[in-house]
DNA sequence: TCTGGGGTCCTAGGACCC
DNA sequence: TCTGGGGTCCTAGGACCC
């Protein structure tokens, strides 16, 4: 989708229409997620603060996210999209693999596909997207980038080589700003060239990557494109907020890393998996400097309390250097619980508790049910953007109704 | 009022076991 | 008394994506 947030913004309030707009999330230590095309003009971009976007547009509308509005969307338009295959891959909130090879013999063309697919989106939902057709997804990817808005590029494969020639490395979606840095100082700017480069010369400083890199240089990629409800298991679940203010308060600390606790414990309950990884992350207040720390259990757990626990343990062990901006909980190392009720009466209990807990929380808000140490001044949380980054397993869990 | 939040994968070094 | 090599698991940190 093109300007994704932005975009269904626009269409809620017409009054937003052609005018240089923001979304941004809650807090107030927010930045700015996406922005509308009209400001994108203006220079305005993904992840600069409120006031560098006004800086560069004095007009810019500011427009507090609505996660919900977005998540139903995104669950909306990938309906659509099976409508013309099941083998659909959501890569983020609002971009989508699509393998339509067993789909041509009903719909002609993947070019017709693409068109009917804009169209219909276009209809319900008012907003435009950028559609890229290709041999595997590296390089559909690669041609959904290259006409923004509204675009559809098709790289035949007799195209590949002359197309990927004098592409810039950075526009290959696994070549970040690092990885950009060191291939240009082996000479290498264009995929052409990596493509050609000696692959003993690319593992010998990047390892198992190397070979890897100079596929992609070639527009090689074997990757399948995995359906909904078939991708791996989840690995971790965390989550990391921002505060609103620096705080160095022992108490509003463990307040809200109990309230953090209790959101990756909700979660995990609801993915049916458990942990034994504890994961805690802080960033200080000058920024720049953060650390993590994590300890692994002999238990599996996943109740929010035996998070929160872990979470501080791991505080016991070090001594803050300055006052905390970030706090961050997750679990890793996880597995799938089967539904069998514990042993003992107690735990049965307890299971039950949260069981009963999470389902309120689910019908009437995420913090409508908590603990009651949360409750005197709920810690002061952050911004509470969506990342365009939610994966199917958090769409597929979101209450759309 | 300067700078969000959700993930995955890979590497390196150390502990520990056989 | 001194030594091997394979394997797993752990922590820490950095790359990448949106």
């Amino acid at each position: 989708m093109n300007a994704f947030f932005a975009s269904v913004e626009q269409q809620a309030n017409p009054e937003l229409r052609g005018k240089p707009i923001a979304v941004v999330g809650g807090g107030g230590r927010t930045v700015i997620t996406t922005s509308s095309y009209e400001a994108r003009a203006k220079g305005v971009k993904t992840g600069m603060a409120i006031w560098e976007g006004k800086r560069v547009c004095p007009e810019l509308i500011i427009v507090v996210g609505d996660n919900r509005k977005y998540t139903y969307t995104s669950c909306k338009i990938n309906e659509i999209f099976r409508d013309f295959t099941p083998e659909v891959e959501a890569f983020s909130i609002d971009e989508s693999w699509l393998d339509v090879t067993h789909s041509l013999g009903i719909f002609g063309s993947a070019e017709a596909i693409a068109y009917q697919i804009k169209a219909r989106i276009k209809h319900s939902f008012g907003i435009t997207c950028s559609i890229g057709i290709a041999p595997n997804k590296l390089l559909a990817k690669l041609a959904s980038d290259m006409q923004k808005p509204d675009g559809l590029t098709i790289i035949a494969p007799d195209d590949v080589s002359r197309i990927l020639e004098r592409m810039p490395i950075k526009e290959l979606c696994g070549i970040g700003k690092n990885m950009q840095r060191h291939l240009n100082m082996m000479s290498i700017y264009t995929c052409g060239e990596l493509g050609r480069c000696d692959e003993a010369r690319l593992t010998r400083k990047f390892g198992i990557i190397g070979s890897r890199l100079k596929q992609m240089g070639q527009g090689i990629d074997h990757s399948p494109v995995i359906q909904y409800g078939k991708e791996d298991d989840v690995k971790s679940v965390g989550h990391s907020r921002t505060l609103e203010r620096d705080i160095d308060d022992p108490a509003e600390i463990r307040r809200f890393l109990l309230q953090l606790s209790e959101m990756v414990g909700s979660r995990a309950r609801r993915y049916n998996v458990s942990g034994k990884t504890i994961h805690l992350y802080v960033r200080y207040a000058d920024f720049f400097t953060s650390w993590g720390k994590q300890t692994s259990l002999k238990n599996y757990i996943n109740q929010s309390d035996d998070i929160y626990k872990a979470a501080l343990s791991i505080l016991a062990t070090v001594d803050l250097e300055q006052p905390v901006r970030l706090l961050g909980v997750s679990l890793s190392n996880l597995k799938h619980e089967s539904e069998q009720l514990p042993l003992f009466e107690e735990e049965r209990k307890k299971l039950f508790a949260t069981q009963a807990m999470d389902e309120l929380n689910a019908r009437f808000g995420s913090e409508a049910v908590t603990f009651g140490s949360l409750v005197p001044e709920k810690a002061s949380s952050g911004s509470h953007v969506i990342p365009p980054s939610w994966r199917p397993d958090g769409i597929k869990n979101v209450d759309v109704q």
